[in-house]
DNA sequence: TGTCCACTGGAAGGGAGGGCTT
DNA sequence: AAGCCCTCCCTTCCAGTGGACA
């Protein structure tokens, strides 16, 4: 009996094992990192004679490999606990990516979780204890285990933009006040202007070392992705000159070796969709275009519902007025749609703020002007295709009737009816 | 030269919703 | 059940401001 999926099921796949062409994907060798990974491994080899290693702090921009090299380390220490069961220590390594967890609480609790020996009795809870508890609980059992703790925290940053510094403070003075254990903190992260703002007391004690990660440069980036599509590709659905084009088109974007990896992954997912046998040039141009899209829709269709309805509130204005948008116009118009809606209204202050999260996350340009004699406010444009804005809004059932029904002189009479 | 607009952006705090403890 | 705690999402309050206009 046939069916539809026969044509897929039975085509050649141009993959041999697509998750090695996934950038969250660590690879059994890490190729030129070898300088930062040894200069890691200087550091933290005092934590198998059983010493504290010193606290450090990895800078890097997007794709040069921190996040790798961090998880690549983890590895091996995995490997010589087993293989040396005679280390004067044993050490544990705990990964947290501080965007995901980003409270206080989450990060102490997550790491006293990491420690737990009986899952559901000795869980900490992810709400509900005050947070000295928390970190009380924490001390006993990393003391408990006795041995060195390395804990990387990823995009740090985002802990501290999101809960200042109380956690680096408490995991960075954690050693005093362990008997025996000891810790060490890795910060990594993407951004250096926060360590400016850290109470310098914290600062000096998490910046013992630094590393930084340079961009890879095109040549660099070519090893990377040749040995990846060997241990994903089948042999012969590639060549070296479609790894240059993406080689060569990551190397423009700061050496983001993310997007190369993205960008050949996608290439050869449009390729076998095509049903072509080889990765061409244009699949890789065709995959340029597919990323940047994918990136915009994944960013709106996660926006809370109130941001979606200040974005569509833009895109109207944007669309219908050949003129610069202001915020206070933006606001009018949202308003009417909250109302349409019979959603909540939220305040202009409120709306202001989801007006610059729209603009740091590069979907709205927001400039900050003065109009003299009429004000401050923010000149508002759409820094992607409005069009697949409103198709990507479409896919939330309610706006998609909204977007519907909704009228340019609807919003016009009721900006002049009511004074809002 | 001073005024004043239409906001901005920081700070503090409320309260809902999750959960723990006694 | 009452009393806590934590986070998240907002609101309220308010000082601050660049520059057109009188």
């Amino acid at each position: 009996m046939e069916t539809i999926f026969d044509r897929y099921l039975n085509g050649e796949s141009i993959f041999r094992n697509r998750e090695v062409l996934r950038a969250s994907h660590t690879p059994e060798r890490l190729l030129h990192r070898d300088h930062e990974i040894n200069q890691l491994a200087a550091v933290l080899s005092t934590a198998l004679r059983g010493e504290t290693p010193s606290n450090m702090f990895i800078y890097g921009q997007t794709g040069t490999g921190k996040t790798a090299v961090a998880k690549y380390i983890g590895r091996e220490i995995d490997k010589i606990n087993r293989r040396d069961s005679g280390l004067k220590q044993k050490v544990t390594h705990i990964y947290i990516n501080c965007k995901i967890v980003n409270t206080t609480y989450g990060v102490l609790a997550n790491i006293g979780n990491s420690f737990i020996k009986n899952w559901g009795k000795d869980l900490i809870p992810f709400t509900g204890w005050p947070t000295e508890k928390v970190y009380d609980q924490l001390k006993q059992r990393i003391d408990q285990e006795n041995g060195v703790a390395i804990i990387f925290l990823d995009e740090v940053d985002q802990l501290f933009y999101n809960s200042g510094d109380d956690v680096l403070y408490y995991l960075s003075t954690m050693n005093t006040d362990l008997s025996e254990a000891k810790v060490s903190i890795i910060g990594i992260s993407n951004d250096l202007r926060f360590t400016e703002l850290l109470n310098p007391k914290v600062r000096s004690r998490l910046g013992e070392e630094r590393i930084t990660f340079k961009p890879y440069k095109a040549s660099q980036l070519f090893d990377i992705l040749a040995d990846r599509a060997e241990n994903s590709l089948r042999p012969g659905s590639w060549d070296s000159g479609v790894i240059n084009l993406c080689a060569a088109l990551a190397a423009e974007e700061n050496g983001d070796a993310r997007k190369a990896i993205d960008l050949l992954r996608i290439a050869a997912e449009i390729t076998n969709r095509e049903g072509d046998e080889k990765i061409e040039e244009d699949h890789v141009r065709m995959a340029t275009v597919q990323i940047e899209k994918d990136v915009v829709a994944e960013v709106i269709s996660d926006l809370p519902l109130q941001q979606k309805l200040v974005l569509l509130a833009i895109t109207l204005e944007d669309l219908s007025s050949g003129e610069k948008l202001i915020t206070g116009e933006v606001y009018r118009t949202y308003n009417y749609l909250a109302r349409r809606l019979n959603m909540n209204v939220l305040t202009q202050r409120s709306i202001s703020g989801m007006v610059s999260e729209l603009d740091m996350l590069g979907i709205i340009t927001a400039k900050l002007i003065s109009k003299g004699r009429y004000g401050r406010t923010k000149e508002i444009e759409m820094a992607v295709d409005p069009d697949l804005v409103k198709t990507v809004l479409r896919t939330d059932q309610f706006l998609n009737e909204l977007i519907d029904t909704i009228k340019g002189k609807d919003i016009d009479g009721w900006k002049q009816m009511s004074l809002i």
